[in-house]
DNA sequence: CGCTCGTTTGACACGGATCAAGTCATGTGG
DNA sequence: CCACATGACTTGATCCGTGTCAAACGAGCG
């Protein structure tokens, strides 16, 4: 198993218990074969570091299993969740573009599959296949919407209540109405730049009102249009 | 003069008080020349808007002179700021690449000169020219690093002073220790998601402590270092 | 001159951070 | 099997920072 890293990281069976690759990169076939003969697969458990904050560039990891957590960490130890990446993701790009350091840490939220490709490789293959510059841009287009999405929380959502309900609504956009939170009460509060009892306050003002529900693990949204409306206020 | 938006726009002469364009689109003359000639010159007289949130692309925009402000508007009328553009820069990627309606809305602080690109000719040069698309990764990736540095001050800096303390630091990176401040101190606040009172009570502190000072119309940095203690916290 | 716009300063209330307990579940070692 | 440790969640009390409202100042300009 190569590391692109020096970070630990564990010899594991393919046929482990990680669900099989998405294989979302909608390339052409034999755009496909040469990203594959460029990258390695790599493995990494839960909680591993795929890449660091002010760490500079080694190359992008296209993410086949797993999902990433994507944050920054203040001097002061403080840090905010961009957002979770999940299988079929290009991460890395904007240090790999720039050749600047990485602004944001990669974490593995669960155990990771990953193709690696190093940054010569990925220079190369953006110079020769038109077909990848294409993949790239949606990519870091996409990357763009989630941090501007961001700064719509964190800068126009005031109140925690207006914070809490769009990230709870955000949410559910990706998998229906309810949807099995595997982010703990800390994770949102880093999320949304707020302390974690806040968090709890918030959510427990919203299931006394009815807005929420706890079912089992999961927690349901009971009344999506009441949530839509604390946003706009 | 082309009419990419239906809103009011001055017809202006090319030789009026605008200064030349950057022409800082590093391309190949040959690139260049493709562009020119699939792109319209545009004017647009200062607090214009080039574009607006939630609306569809039209196409892109290279600007060729004056700065334009990138912001995004809640519900209740409350703004916040992303960035301001400068000379050279390509604005509306995001939703010309995703297709999807724009999330700010681009409004000139000056009177401005734009390369305009319609939608269909971006999606064309996109396939067509290689070179295009670097040029558009490298555009992408520099709104997604400031993007990135807009979570971080609304994020990881909980005090104003420390907001205010980053963005004069970031604005002073831009042009020495001296910068004439073209923003008000309402725009500052929307920047930074504070009140323009608490804007102007930060500053005055700043002065006080001999941080900064007023020179006729600019604002200089006495103290980097305190500034950037301040924020380290 | 009187208008407007940006700035300055003060008083006050409110929201969320902070500190401090205490609950509940899970897991660990004796 | 029980005692204990750990981690996440819950709840309450208090305090500080900003938002908000209000009033006034200064500069530019018709």
């Amino acid at each position: 198993v190569a590391l692109p890293n020096g970070i630990e990281l564990s010899e594991r069976n393919p046929t482990s218990a990680i669900k099989a690759p998405d294989s979302l990169c909608n390339l052409s076939p034999t755009a496909q074969k040469s990203f594959e003969a460029a990258s390695r697969v790599v493995f990494y458990p839960a909680s591993a570091i795929l890449f660091a904050e002010a760490q500079p560039p080694r190359g992008v990891y296209l993410l086949r299993a797993g999902r990433v957590k994507l944050a920054m960490t203040s001097a002061e130890g403080k840090s905010i969740i961009l957002r979770v990446a999940g299988p079929g993701e290009l991460l890395g790009l904007g240090a790999a573009v720039s050749g600047k350091a990485h602004e944001l840490t990669a974490e593995a939220l669960e155990p990771c599959q990953v193709d690696f490709l190093q940054f010569g490789s990925f220079r190369r293959l953006l110079q020769e296949r038109a077909e990848f510059s294409i993949m790239v841009i949606e990519q870091l287009s996409r990357d763009y919407s989630s941090a501007c999405s961001q700064v719509r929380t964190l800068g126009l959502c005031r109140k925690a209540s207006e914070k809490v309900a769009r990230f709870l609504l955000i949410w559910a956009s990706h998998g229906g109405t309810a949807a099995t939170l595997p982010l703990t009460h800390e994770e949102i509060a880093q999320a949304l730049g707020l302390t974690r009892e806040t968090v709890t306050r918030t959510l427990a003002e919203f299931k006394h009102k009815k807005l929420i529900a706890m079912v089992g693990p999961d927690l349901v949204i009971c009344n999506k249009p009441a949530l839509q409306s604390l946003i706009a206020a």
